[in-house]
RNA sequence: UGCCUCGUAGCCAAGUGGUAAGGCAUCAGACUUUGACUCUGACAUUCCGGUGGUUCGAACCCACCCGAGGCAG
């Protein structure tokens, strides 16, 4: 029997996956990643669950022990959490520092999940490596999960087609629906337990405070794009992101207000307000760190801008310093530097890219960082 | 100091005698493996700066006081 080791974070989709490999007739041992650590890094403020019993990361280690034992096959253990700190949360805290908005869970796959993850995989004998995620690979291409509301291959898309060989993702063919219904049907322990959210493996928190673990506020001016007035003051750049609404701090309009851009050097937070929303929009952006898991480079494709962000028609201009530049002649609501930029052509992701600058009408937006 | 305007929930702001619109913000949910966005709900019943008065009844009328501006000086 060929094997397979699958993560298994103590959630439904990797458990109903794991069966699901069983079924199928693989060797099927599990493995669980601890990759965050509370107390070890400080993650103090904002923390909802750091004073109860048992912190969230080792309940779901229970969780996926409790459904491995149901499901008769063994679950291995590693921690990651030095190694999640230094390639992914360390990246997390430079891009906030340059003003951008990263988006950590991408390079969680990429440096973390399916590479150190694989690694440790091979070492326990895996020919296959399966996740959990909402995803689906027909030979080498990768698609999305058939469950268009669940679809994970945003957050896949740093990884490469090499690393992507051998993984198998068995609930990419079902709906959550239908995934849910499985592991109620099989009793599975964690069958009603509830998706996660937030960070993977660090989970839900106060975003403010829990930034403020780790950088020093750095509080500054608001400022009106449209008539250059200082409307009000906000906590440091870092807190706020393109396009973001709520917990701005202003108040006693009549319209409603959206950041729309930062100036780092000069500490300022742009925002706009309902009425010119206009500064909210882009038609081209340039990208780098291009990772294609596709060997098809195409012009014309569409892209999504942000997970379960809608497709945009594209074209893609590629440069010759390893960039691309992105053109979307239908416009994009809040383009945000630091978010990855994902290809497809229908079903098949083909890849990505990380934001780098926003355009309109052939001029870098001067309210971007 | 004689004169004028204004003072409504965290903010802006309707309402000028009949028993407190709306917006923003905020909070709580839904949604969601990134901080959104979006959606749903809540949000002045010691009441409309304070104290008296007129009235069947006042945030709205009157008097005075407090407070914020402004025009004369």
């Amino acid at each position: 029997m060929e094997k397979v080791i699958i993560g298994m974070s103590g959630g439904v989709d990797s458990s109903v996956a794991a069966y699901l490999l069983k079924k199928e007739g693989y060797d099927v041992e599990g493995l669980f990643m601890r990759n965050w650590d509370a107390a070890l890094n400080n993650d103090i403020e904002g923390n909802p669950t750091f004073n109860e019993n048992i912190c969230p990361q080792e309940q779901d280690y229970n969780d996926a022990k409790l459904v491995c034992e149901q499901l008769n096959i063994p679950l291995h253990r590693v921690d990651f959490i030095k190694e999640y700190w230094d390639y992914v949360f360390t990246y997390f805290l430079e891009e906030l520092k340059k003003g951008r908005t990263p988006n950590p869970d991408l390079m969680c796959n990429k440096y973390v999940k399916f590479d150190l993850f694989i690694k440790e995989a091979r070492k326990l004998g895996a020919k296959y490596i399966a996740t959990g995620h909402y995803a689906r690979r027909l030979g080498n291409k990768l698609l999305r999960g058939i469950d268009n509301n669940k679809d994970q291959t945003y957050f896949l898309a740093q990884v490469s087609s090499e690393q992507l060989k051998d993984v198998l993702f068995p609930v990419g063919d079902l709906t959550k629906d239908e995934v849910r219904k499985i592991a109620d049907e099989l009793g599975l322990a964690v069958a009603k337990k509830k998706d996660s959210t937030g960070i993977c493996f660090i989970g839900e928190r106060n975003y403010q405070k829990f930034v403020h673990n780790y950088l020093q506020p750095n509080p500054g001016d608001i400022v009106d794009v449209v008539s250059g007035k200082v409307i009000g003051r906000h906590t440091g750049l870092m807190n706020y992101t393109i396009g973001q609404r709520r917990n701005v701090g202003i108040s006693g309009n009549l319209e409603r207000h959206f950041v729309c851009g930062k100036n780092v050097a000069k500490n300022i937070l742009y925002v706009t307000f309902q009425d010119h929303e206009e500064y909210l929009y882009s038609d081209e952006c340039l990208i780098s760190n291009i990772n294609f898991i596709s060997s098809v480079h195409p012009t014309f494709c569409t892209a999504k801008f942000r997970y379960r962000g809608e497709d945009h028609p594209v074209e893609l201009e590629y440069l010759d310093n390893d960039k691309i530049k992105v053109k979307y002649k239908g416009l994009a609501k809040s383009v945000t530097p630091g978010q990855a930029c994902v290809f497809y052509l229908g079903a098949e992701c083909l890849g990505s890219g990380i934001i780098d600058e926003v355009y309109k009408d052939g001029k870098k937006l001067w309210y971007l960082c």
